[in-house]
DNA sequence: GTCTATAGTGCGATAGAC
DNA sequence: GTCTATCGCACTATAGAC
């Protein structure tokens, strides 16, 4: 990550990441796949604690309900490091490959939730609607989190945000 | 497309694609920024043919009225060709990479369609909000389109499924 | 750890279209 | 005379085979 601040995605070599790690190049493939996976190493992490938060949630919550215990455990993950979220994502945002990257483990994590609802019993294709409406609702709130600090937001949390949100797109979406 | 059937997407060379087609691969890439890309080349059309639905909706259309004609659209756009999509779909299904361009193409989706209902009037973070919910129901409903037919699913259209969809989400996301 | 195929880029030359 | 499409070639880095 330091390097990538440092000179950009693209003039970082995997050479280069690798000399300063000690290893070779062959080295640093036998532990991250390609060149974007080190700064999502850790999302594997993330996806298992809101898996757990929704196996978690009392029985009888209903699908959303669960899902906001999920997202409460996101909060609680991330919340506490702003500035490094803001770094890391600065990073990301400013190259269309690790965009994609952050969009599959996002993919990713919806599959997961969509997996721990259909355990609750919730059949398809509401497990996967509410489990994409979560992961929506994590993305935008989190945006807004580490984006440019408005007057308004300065010091809102994430959780408070996303849990904003899910109010939002509840309204949202409610028939007229 | 022919080739990435026959041989798959990995043991399909740029250098067979640019032979097949009669130029040389330096031609290739100047039609396509890499080699994921041709399969995604027709996406911007979609993403032009929803932008004009949405702003074609009523004046007093609510934003999900308005996500609503832009899905009608997609289902027009895509309803037509239910074979071509599947056959496309088991190509992108079958290999992260394109997986990965396939959800940026989403999300520039949704993020040109947010564009679109800030335009009328809609303010933050509603609009991301009520844009990401509608390629959420598009994704879902499209991939119950195309996937494995089942006896309940098989007649009816991608049009209807996406406004079943669409209900089931505002059901999903209503409070207790 | 070594070796290599292939993706993708930069640049200069060329030819046809309008 | 300008614009656009192609080719050809050299080159680097990624990523995978062995």
């Amino acid at each position: 990550m330091q390097l990538y601040v440092e000179r950009g995605f693209d003039d970082t070599t995997v050479a280069d990441i690798a000399a300063k790690a000690g290893v070779t190049a062959r080295t640093f493939f036998r532990h991250f796949a390609d060149k974007r996976e080190v700064l999502f190493a850790g999302s594997s992490d993330l996806q298992e604690a809101l898996v757990a938060a929704l196996a978690g949630a009392p029985a009888d919550a209903t699908p959303m309900q669960a899902i906001a215990a999920a997202l409460d455990t996101a909060a609680e993950f991330l919340g506490q490091s702003r500035e490094h979220s803001r770094q890391r994502q600065a990073i990301i945002s400013s190259h269309a490959d690790l965009l994609e990257r952050e969009l599959i483990k996002m993919a990713r994590l919806a599959g997961a939730l969509a997996e721990g609802l259909r355990g609750r019993g919730v059949p398809e294709p509401d497990a996967s609607l509410a489990a994409e409406a979560g992961v929506v609702v994590f993305r935008v709130a989190f945006a807004r989190w580490v984006g440019p600090d408005h007057e308004a937001d300065r010091d809102v949390s994430l959780r408070q945000m996303m849990r904003d949100d899910l109010t939002r797109l509840s309204e949202v979406t409610a028939p007229r």
